[in-house]
DNA sequence: TATGATTCCATTTTT
DNA sequence: TGGAATCATA
């Protein structure tokens, strides 16, 4: 950022400095929102003279709440504490638990993720005696999911069709039995809160009396329900801020509205309009590319970003033959760019779905350029640590089902599916939790006396923890003395793998984080540790490595980097569509605003590659250029690429042309494709010696003379066909011989 | 109950 | 294609 901290905008300013009553902030890309967002709690605090206390400023994500509360340190010392400031769901835990007799919950509640979620209505759906093809817990979490966020609790759901009236049978059971767990699913976190607040006019009151004004980040991400839970809060004072862009709402698929943004001027009439359009990032050049993309939407708020930074160099637009050669060729320049003087943090490069990343990170790997990719497969998702916090859960709560069954028998202690079966179904006819089911196994002739003693083991084993909390045993403590006692570590050590070992080491590493939790607080209670661990799940790792930045599209938004990259730049990938999928332009009205986001994250460089055959699923899939790069205007776009004529055979080169010849060349390339090698054409490129890339020596290996399609002979099996390259070390292809296809080592091949 | 075989599926992801 | 999840079988 450019712009000093001190001096703002006049627009900034106005936003800043806006009294009383409704505020909406159009806040583009880079235009220095969460300045304004944090310069205005300071206003309220300092110049207002509002409490701290008094103030409710709601996020999407920890990393947002924590960078605001990190900056209001600064800016108001020792106040920022008593400051409300929090995603939507951890400010609504709070209040739920804070008046949970009003809003029909218990206190000591759990909250379920989602694999937990999925796993309860998996045994809904079994209990129903449902088939669990036509009801997948997936697509019916989804329509739960859904209707809470619509307001729609169970008893007010109205099926449309018959797959609904199931939906809607499954939705009652389920929360029966989330009722009987203590549990509540992040949908609930919200939507109980504004159920109550409906339902009942004392607590409505209490509520809107709480806040003196209220602030709201991203707030084209709201769904219904947040809405209402805001509109809620404030109807008295009005004092509502809201801060987003229409153009960056990448979240429809989730229940984001953008027409809360939109719309917002008639829900609040009298509400100030304040549009942040001075970029303080990007190049002038990235972004014109940028709008060009995004303008071409029709239902967005008028606005464009401008700045005073430099015109900057044209977008680069990388043309690649397949997806290998897409990788080589972008590392390469990210090797020019590294030599050129970028660091490696200088350097991101963003993708559309995270199966593209793979090809990427052998590049790299390759090229040995350190990267780190973010995103992909959680921490706390990982088998050995949800075991131990499923203990732990058991132990604040034995009533939590999900989690009580999944430790039943880890470590394996002889309390088989059979045993489980019968107890679920006890359970399930009496309306017991399964741990209340346990205690009652004892008096059920089904069990043999052997089971039983299992079951009363297990149950004792579980008092026995819950009483060292009950006796003011830390977390950290407990779930060292879980570990032991269950024998849950001793299994881990006994098995002696080098995966047991990295398990060993990411419960060290729960522990650690449990143990730092600990000094932290003042009263670190189990509860809390639990609810944090759920709520707080957020990727930001920062490690300080210097390495490559590979993520998503959606993991970007936020962030910026002096180089950025976007691969795929496709029909189908990017804007990305998947099979029988109909088009819908309001999904592609979404893919613009996700390009949008990907083309702002740059502050000097863009560069956009694409391939034209991209293997997906195993099979060769022939790609047109993006419409995304169509519609930029020729003079931003600087091309560079292989270009080849129409005969077969042919020299392949690789320079830098303008737009038009690369689209006439492509054009030719279409038709005339024979699937060549990226290896074979990179060798090529490399002995004409054209300029710009070198490309990386791994492919010389992979070339010479063999193609895709060509015919081949091996010494063993005779003539073939190449209809494949599977790539790997060393370079393998799949052949059709008379007899069947084979995967064949490269080099045992010759032409035939 | 553990392991290999088989089947199924396949944006985006935070809370 | 590849991975996860489920199934089958000793």
């Amino acid at each position: 950022m450019t712009n000093p901290p001190s001096l703002l905008n006049s627009e900034q300013l106005a936003a800043v400095r806006h009294a009383e009553g409704p505020l909406v902030v159009f806040a583009g890309a880079g235009s220095g929102k969460t300045r304004v967002i944090t310069q205005r709690v300071a206003h309220l605090i300092e110049v207002e003279g509002v409490p701290a206390y008094r103030i409710l400023a709601v996020t999407f994500t920890n990393k947002a709440a924590r960078e605001m509360r990190e900056r209001l340190e600064k800016l108001v010392p020792g106040q920022a504490s008593s400051l409300w400031v929090g995603t939507f769901h951890a400010v609504c835990a709070r209040l739920l638990r804070a008046h949970a007799e009003a809003c029909g919950v218990k206190r000591d509640f759990v909250i379920y993720d989602d694999s937990d979620q999925k796993a309860m209505l998996t045994r809904v759906v079994r209990d129903l005696k449902l088939d669990d093809r036509r009801y997948p817990p997936k697509l019916v979490a989804w329509r739960i999911n859904t209707a809470k966020q619509e307001g729609v609790a169970a008893e007010a759901f109205e099926p449309v069709d018959d797959f609904e009236r199931v939906v809607h049978q499954i939705y009652t059971v389920y929360e029966q039995r989330m009722a009987a767990s203590s549990a509540l699913d992040f949908g609930d976190l919200i939507f109980r809160l504004v159920y109550a607040m409906r339902k009942d006019p004392a607590l409505r009151r209490e509520l809107q009396a709480r806040y003196d004004h209220v602030l709201v980040d991203e707030f084209q991400d709201v769904n219904h329900v947040q809405f209402a839970l805001v509109e809620g809060l404030c109807e008295v004072h009005r004092n509502l801020c809201v801060v987003g862009d229409d153009d960056q709402s990448i979240y429809r698929w989730r229940g984001a509205d953008r027409r809360n943004i939109l719309d917002f001027r008639r829900h609040f009439p009298d509400a100030k309009i304040v549009k942040l359009e001075q970029n303080y990032r990007s190049t002038q050049r990235i972004l014109r590319v940028a709008h060009a993309v995004v303008s071409r939407n029709l239902e967005r708020e008028p606005k464009q970003l401008w700045t005073e930074n430099e015109e900057g160099t044209p977008v680069t637009v990388i043309a690649c033959e397949d997806d290998r050669d897409e990788a080589n060729t972008v590392v390469s320049a990210m090797r020019m760019l590294i030599e050129a003087g970028y660091s490696r943090n200088d350097l991101a490069l963003l993708y559309r779905v995270h199966a593209q990343s793979r090809v990427f990170e052998e590049a790299l790997r390759q090229a040995n350029l350190p990267y780190r990719v973010v995103g992909g497969l959680r921490f706390y998702d990982r088998a050995e640590v949800k075991d131990l916090l499923a203990y732990l859960r058991v132990i604040h709560n034995p009533d939590d089902d999900v989690s009580l069954l999944r430790i039943i028998n880890t470590p394996a202690r002889g309390i088989g599916k059979t045993t489980v079966e019968r107890v679920l179904t006890a359970a399930a006819r009496e309306g017991w939790s399964v741990f209340a089911a346990l205690n009652r196994a004892q008096a059920d002739a089904e069990h043999s006396a052997g089971t039983k003693k299992k079951l009363a083991g297990f149950v004792q084993l579980i008092e026995g923890l819950r009483q060292s909390n009950a006796q003011g045993a830390s977390p950290a403590e407990l779930a060292r003395t879980t570990l032991h006692e269950t024998g849950y570590m001793e299994a881990l050590r006994t098995e002696d793998t080098p995966e047991a070992d990295s398990r060993i080491e990411n419960i060290a590493e729960v522990l650690g984080s449990m143990d730092e939790f600990e000094t932290e607080l003042a009263e670190p209670t189990l509860s809390a540790f639990l609810e944090r661990v759920t709520l707080e799940t957020d990727q930001a790792r920062t490690e300080s490595d210097e390495s490559v930045t590979l993520m998503t599209v959606h993991a970007a938004k936020g962030l910026e980097f002096p180089v950025v990259m976007v691969a795929g730049l496709e029909e189908e990938t990017f804007p990305h569509r998947g099979f029988e999928q109909e088009d819908d332009p309001e999904e592609l009205e979404e893919e613009r605003r996700l390009a949008y986001v990907a083309f702002t994250r740059a502050r000097e460089r863009l560069f956009l590659s694409y391939a034209q055959v991209r293997r997906l699923y195993g099979e060769l899939k022939f790609r047109r250029r993006s419409r995304f790069i169509e519609e930029m205007p020729a003079g931003e776009v600087h091309w560079v690429g292989l270009r080849r004529s129409a005969a077969p055979q042919s020299q392949s080169s690789f320079h830098s042309h303008d737009a038009r010849d690369a689209r006439d060349a492509d054009d030719v390339r279409h038709d005339s494709y024979r699937a060549h090698t990226s290896a074979r054409s990179a060798s090529v490129a490399a002995r004409s010696g054209e300029r710009y890339v070198d490309r990386s020596v791994q492919n010389d290996a992979l070339s010479d003379g063999i193609q895709l399609g060509m015919r081949v002979r091996h010494s063993k099996f005779g003539v073939g066909q190449v209809t494949a390259f599977t790539g790997g070390m060393p370079p393998r292809v799949t052949v059709s011989f008379a007899d069947g296809a084979r995967q064949i080592v490269s080099t045992y091949l010759t032409p035939a």
